[in-house]
DNA sequence: CGGTTGGTTGATTATTTTCAATGACGGTGG
DNA sequence: CCACCGTCATTGAAAATAATCAACCAACCG
């Protein structure tokens, strides 16, 4: 049984198989997969809680998260349409994962018999998922450690827009400023200030809406974020 | 070829096969693998460079970092014997990793034919460390968002201490104030006046040499590190 | 010995946080 | 329909933490 899985999937993803651009997520259509739907802010698992499921984000967003005993957060990552998240090699989940709009995931059983089969293409997808969450990790630590406010706010509206489908300059920003703020490892208020100064220096453009936001001059921006 | 390494080694492990606490990293008595020495920050590869190998530590200590273009500098992880670094997803590798002190590597070769016939083990640990990377990595990521230099130098010396061989709760720092500074995202200024400050409230022990740490109080360490 | 490197300490500055208040928006219920 | 309430975002002023600039010291090495 983990025979099939072994050999139709992992193999070549270790080998080098990946290409340069983070391959579309292609689910061989198998069996059917359980879904099931959340409404913003909803929970999907939280830390401490037993390793049973890991996910594929089919809608919508989530987002990741530790907490500290004094209530300090910082969001590890957000996982659009298309990421596996809730992948763990202990038995219990090390972080907290909650929908950030309403959301839909196909849920995927952690056993391997789950798996087994012709379904290799999931298990090239999850060790896929890992190498790109470590890459981004180590992105982002990069950004934690060494960046400025500004820097930081560059950084995310330009990765956030090579990640979203959105046409052009324009995102829509499916998170709160607070949500924002715990993933840069800033408070609410450095980010609306600077957000706003961004603004103010034309580099980015804000409808009133403030979720919407117009990157200006990508260029500029791609040299702030280093 | 990919058969037996994907069929020995991989799918145990995505099937959670993984112990809770990090499994000690058993080499197979194969066939001999090439092994180098490194003298102190001897550069092993650089962000760029096309990915050939990855590596295991058979003693020393490496750092892998990326810089920004002004200099700034994050180590991302520092890597201790037992430890691999050095997979990549891509073709380049994507960051900088030098010895940082006088350090004995064993060298695989990245395409899977090198592994095949009996060394899961190999392809197994390989997995095992991309997860523990991805752990490490989310740990910091706090850390680095959020926690103050205090809490910084707490966490990364109790961390330390839990990895390293090192009876007791005494500690051999391998790596210069620079290299802490920039793995915790502070400056050398700051870690110097910090771990002075721990000394002088009398949580930690700091022999004339300054490269030697006694935890004192690894409670009250831990209580400071969250 | 002189010179270099790594580490520490001091004074000052800068950036970000904290505390506080206000404004905008959306939903709800009278 | 509209007033009210709660949430989210913004802005301002003050405070705090860490960075920067600058010396200084000790150890090590040729």
């Amino acid at each position: 049984m983990q025979t099939a899985l072994a050999n139709a999937g992992l193999a070549p993803v270790l080998a080098g198989g990946l290409p340069g651009s983070a391959p579309p997520i292609r689910r061989a259509e198998t069996r059917a997969e359980p879904r099931r739907s959340y409404a913003a802010d909803e929970e999907i698992f939280a830390e401490g809680e037993r390793t049973a499921f890991f996910y594929t984000v089919v809608s919508g967003v989530v987002r990741t998260c530790k907490l500290l005993s004094d209530g300090r957060r910082q969001i590890d990552a957000f996982h659009l349409p298309g990421d596996i998240f809730g992948v763990e090699a202990g038995p219990e989940h090390r972080f907290n994962a909650e929908a950030v709009t309403e959301t839909r995931l196909a849920i995927h059983r952690r056993e391997p018999r789950a798996l087994a089969g012709d379904d290799g293409a999931l298990a090239r997808a999850v060790v896929a998922a890992m190498m790109r969450g470590l890459e981004r990790a180590q992105d982002h630590m990069m950004l934690l450690g060494r960046k400025s406010a500004r820097e930081r706010i560059a950084s995310f509206m330009l990765a956030l827009s090579e990640r979203l489908p959105g046409q052009g300059g324009a995102i829509e920003l499916p998170m709160s400023r607070t949500d924002m703020a715990d993933h840069l490892g800033l408070t609410v208020e450095t980010v609306s200030r600077t957000v706003t100064q961004l603004e103010r220096d034309g580099l980015i453009e804000l409808p009133p809406s403030r979720r919407t936001v117009v990157l200006r001059h990508p260029a500029a921006l791609r040299h702030l974020a280093g």
